[in-house]
DNA sequence: CCTAATCGTTAGTGGAGCATACAATTAGGC
DNA sequence: GCCTAATTGTATGCTCCACTAACGATTAGG
């Protein structure tokens, strides 16, 4: 698909299939962008069995050990209790242990198990060539622009 | 929050959750700027009470009376099962009506009820609300790069 | 005409997000 | 120091979305 000087209206009706005025809605295409995203994703991962969710835990906890589930969600914009349910999940397969705080009773201090060090190993192995199949058709100027305007949509 | 000429990196890193190399992964931000939008269209829809996926079947089967299930899933990149959840839903809110399709007895021919017509008007309005909250971040060049660059991603 | 493909449907699974309520712990004002 | 308020984790329950697998009805095509 041939990325020239055209208006965005008509390029990104290009597709056969259209769906008229709804191309106009920003909002649109971030959650058709990310169902796609989501889809390659999951195709990616079927072997590890990892949710992007999951992903994004284990790499912050690996590189933030002993993090409080509370900071955790908040870098990653979950509530309390959706940060629950994934980190039970990720201990339920042995991937990530609580322990106390020893500092703050009131939290737990998040760390990779050894088999989530791995399973963390082998995740980005896979997040490159996810992001490969992501990045491939776009410029590295265009990368960089469209990461800036997605982090002034989220932060 | 001020942007100026300054490299995605250091950019997106200006906030105070900082998550590290994780910030280098673009399918990261796609999220994240997915749920941002999310949420806020879920403010922006809780007296209506529609979802993102709602609204965009009542768009399209407004502008495409008699759309099959099937051709309206393939516009909006879901598959046969997701799209009855979703008609299902928004039937028994009296939204949607199926016919059977004159031409071909396979399919079921959707149409928006008075109802669903008065949803639509008024979800319009919310959308554009939303529409404003998120594209006053940007610039109309930006807006349609951004556009275009989703676009490459889900077609 | 008969087989294969298409479409809708049903049932079941899993992830994610949210609200609410509660217990334990800590922080802060007095 | 004490008492109240805030924070953190937890448990429960709800909704929504996406997918798989199977099945019946219908249509398309060799």
């Amino acid at each position: 698909m041939g990325i020239g000087q055209v208006g965005a209206a008509s390029l990104t009706q290009s597709n056969d299939a259209a769906v008229g005025e709804l191309n106009d809605i920003v909002g649109f295409h971030i959650r058709l962008a990310h169902g796609a995203v989501y889809r390659h994703f999951v195709e990616t991962f079927v072997d590890l069995g990892l949710t992007q969710k999951q992903v994004s835990v284990l790499w912050l906890v690996d590189e933030l050990p002993g993090i409080s589930q509370i900071d955790l969600g908040q870098r990653l914009r979950m509530d309390r209790a959706t940060t629950m349910t994934i980190i039970n999940r990720l201990q339920a397969r042995d991937y990530v242990r609580r322990e106390r705080s020893e500092t703050d009773g009131r939290k737990q201090a998040l760390y990779l198990t050894e088999a989530g060090t791995e399973a963390l190993a082998r995740a980005k192995q896979a997040i490159g060539e996810h992001e490969e199949w992501l990045k491939s058709r776009f410029t590295a100027e265009e990368v960089e622009k469209l990461v800036e305007m997605l982090a002034r949509i989220h932060d």
